[in-house]
DNA sequence: TAGTGGTCTAGACCACAAA
DNA sequence: TTGTGGTCTAGACCACTAG
């Protein structure tokens, strides 16, 4: 019934979610895991790391001797911060038609900060690349992001920049973003950028402060991002980890 | 060589990890998944299963035909937003020796607001405990939290709401906090606030507004927490989920 | 080509919840 | 007591990396 690739895992996840979405089970059990592995004609084994895989997800939650649910709070949350990978993605799950504007891209020495935070030579040529997304001419979010020039190995045009940081990396620099290490801090908006975001001065934002590394563990990335959070409010699950 | 109880992939997690944390492999690579599974004596799976935990938690990280990596950046992580369950664990985390303080307790009718978001009667009664943590004397941070008085079945005394909530609603509620959905919140210090925190007015801070729900997906808590960006920075591992 | 992690199976036993 | 999810095993094959 199922074919390899992409994992049957990840069809029995897909094929489990949709009709979750599709409201099949409303508030109600889920069908067990060894009717769900007959089902499709898999093992157990897979349905579970599929239903696991949703758990984290925040779509189910399960319950010992008992059964699977759906987790209505949790498919409320339209951006789980950890998963955040394009602001564009994001804008559109909270139901807006964003766009993209590319306000700069210049190229400089990296300086002593960030020479040390990306492991480069204090002189060593960095990119910098301010965007701004925008929901209907209003600012959402500004970014600034940085990346060592020696990492873009094919030739791009300026609005090559208006894909997300991560597919322009894969693209024009062969390098797979794996994950982030991002802080989160409470600023107010300084003059610059509240005529950036069209807010007013001293208006508190989120700003995350971000480095991105690839798949062998190295910095390749500086971020700098500042939300609105009157059009953008983040949100999380929070849950015990075993 | 090991038992049962806690789970053989508890334990594994936990030899690996104080493995990792002792320096034994210093940026290099940890035992292949059969070595670790044979020394062990235990099955590959077990070993699978603990190395995901740990891959979660951002210590380790995997690349395939190649071996599995400790993950340096991600030990470096003190405080981790999903994980965040007890604020007196995260001022410990942090180096600090956290004191926590009643500030107040108080019972009233919840309300047309709350009684919506905690599923009851407007006219229920709701316990309102405010709670003040610090290092030192030095206020780092402040929660307001709100638990429909009927869940409260056991007799308690007000020094009792010292411990995290979680362990306060399972001891005197029979209640098992399972997950927060939490919202986070850029603010700017109000007088009152600022007065509470030792802050001056008009300083940006990051806020949690939260619903903690039950293993029954019922929500049980309201709560209001406001964190000192200062004393401590919040941060958090993105990455892709497959 | 050898060794690593990634996926998957079939089956066993346990802990727990509900009838 | 029955059925659910939780843990664990032994073994198979695949995809990928590196020498």
């Amino acid at each position: 019934m199922l074919e390899r690739k992409p994992s049957l895992t990840e069809q029995a996840k897909v094929y489990i979610k949709q009709r979750i979405l599709d409201g099949e089970f409303e508030g109600e059990r889920i069908p067990s895991e060894t009717e769900l592995a007959s089902e499709l004609g898999v093992s157990r084994t897979t349905i579970r790391d599929a239903l696991s895989r949703l758990e984290i997800e925040g779509v189910i939650y399960r319950k010992q001797g008992s059964g699977t649910y759906v987790n209505e709070p949790g498919l409320q949350i339209k951006t789980r911060l950890e998963e955040i990978w394009s602001y564009e993605a994001v804008l559109k799950a909270h139901g807006y038609t964003p766009s993209t504007r590319i306000l700069g891209v210049q190229t400089a020495p990296a300086g002593p900060d960030l020479a040390a935070e990306l492991n480069l030579a204090p002189d060593a040529a960095v990119i910098t690349v301010e965007k701004l997304f925008l929901e209907d001419e209003e600012p959402v979010i500004f970014t600034r992001n940085q990346i060592p020039s020696a990492l873009l190995t094919e030739p791009y045009e300026r609005e090559a920049w208006a894909q997300p940081v991560y597919q322009f990396l894969s693209n024009y620099g062969r390098q797979r973003l794996t994950y982030y290490i991002s802080e989160i801090i409470p600023i107010i908006a300084s003059p610059g950028l509240a005529e950036i975001l069209h807010i007013a001065e001293g208006v508190p934002l989120i700003s995350f402060s971000e480095i991105g590394y690839n798949e062998d563990n190295e910095p390749v990335l500086r971020a700098y991002s500042y939300l609105r959070d009157d059009l953008l409010r983040l949100r999380l699950i929070r849950r015990k980890i075993t």
